[in-house]
DNA sequence: ACCTGAACACCGTTCAAGT
DNA sequence: ACCTGAACACCGTTCAAGT
């Protein structure tokens, strides 16, 4: 009767969901935490918490999934919403507040191509990037011809600010001058 | 009678430039290469490697320093012997082509704020973009009041570009992009 | 089919002994 | 004043034994 959404046995869900869960506190508030205390913080033996995760990027990675899919599906809520540039004015604020993240998938952007899943997440955020500038330049909101890649690339700067204080103001000014970049009618 | 020009003794100079010059191979090779085997490579005891670079990130500073000192001092060269939107267009085409450093230094860009000797490096490219973007300012070449430190936090993404078929013309558009955002008459 | 936890290997760090 | 290299500590990874 139970519901095995992807083929785990309960028990093993289980493990999975409680180690996601403790990986995400441990590792935003220490990016170098040692795996071995957060199979312990999570009552998990060492070879359980390496077969679910066989590597810290994994783990990383299966952390910021969801928010990268919340953030991925964003964008066309946004568009639904709002005039195409005001959306995709919208959708960079977001980016640049989903400090949960923060450096931890910097990283997914840098040698992006490399495996599978990592190609994967990427995509998605390419592909969001892709359907905003297409409604913008459709909307005649910025020039044509700019690349979706290029452009993420750029916005993935706004998640390697370090927080200080002025961190809210310098986002909002990377911001604007991507913007600029890309020809913004305002 | 020997001249010493940073007051260490001989030999330990000599350790030093040793394992630098063995670093930099190693490293621009396998950025993750134990610092034992450089150790090896160098010829010195692991105890010596530790005591001229307590970390392995201020082995990667002391490798990158001088090419970075480099590019900071090339700034004025080329503002001397071209305009200055010329200047920072061929200052920025160097920057995407110091691929030497490549990913070892996009972490100074990040955290760059904390310790002294990361803070001394980051100033002097700091430095560099203000002066190129005083100088376009003052030539009517770039519209004002960029953000210099904004604009060398885009800059950064240049060495986090992962060499791959089509790198150099996405360097170039990168380039254009950021321009762009600056208001730059061409 | 999945888990545990002891065992192993590796690497960064220290330090007593040397020159 | 600087170096060596053995010793230590820590952490990722594996695997035989369990349920």
């Amino acid at each position: 009767m139970a519901v095995e959404e992807d083929g785990l046995r309960a028990d093993a869900r289980a493990n999975r969901d409680r180690i996601l869960e403790v990986a995400r506190k441990a590792l935003t508030h220490d990016p170098e935490t040692p795996l071995s205390a957060i199979g312990k913080a999570a009552g998990v033996g060492q070879g359980t918490l390496y077969r679910h995760f066989p590597t810290r990027e994994a783990l990383a990675l299966a952390i910021y999934r969801e928010e990268i899919n919340a953030l991925a599906a964003l964008a066309s809520t946004l568009l639904q919403k709002h005039p195409p540039l005001e959306a995709f004015r919208l959708w960079c604020a977001q980016l640049a507040n989903s400090s949960a993240m923060k450096r931890g998938v910097a990283k997914l952007l840098q040698g992006a191509t490399s495996e599978d899943d990592k190609r994967e997440t990427y995509e998605q955020m390419v592909l969001a990037v892709r359907s905003l500038i297409a409604a913008c330049e459709a909307a005649g909101a910025i020039d044509t011809g700019a690349n979706a890649d290029d452009v993420l690339m750029l916005l993935g700067v706004l998640w390697q600010l370090p927080s200080h204080p002025g961190r809210d103001s310098q986002s909002a000014r990377i911001i604007a001058l991507i913007f600029g970049g890309l020809g913004a009618k305002d």
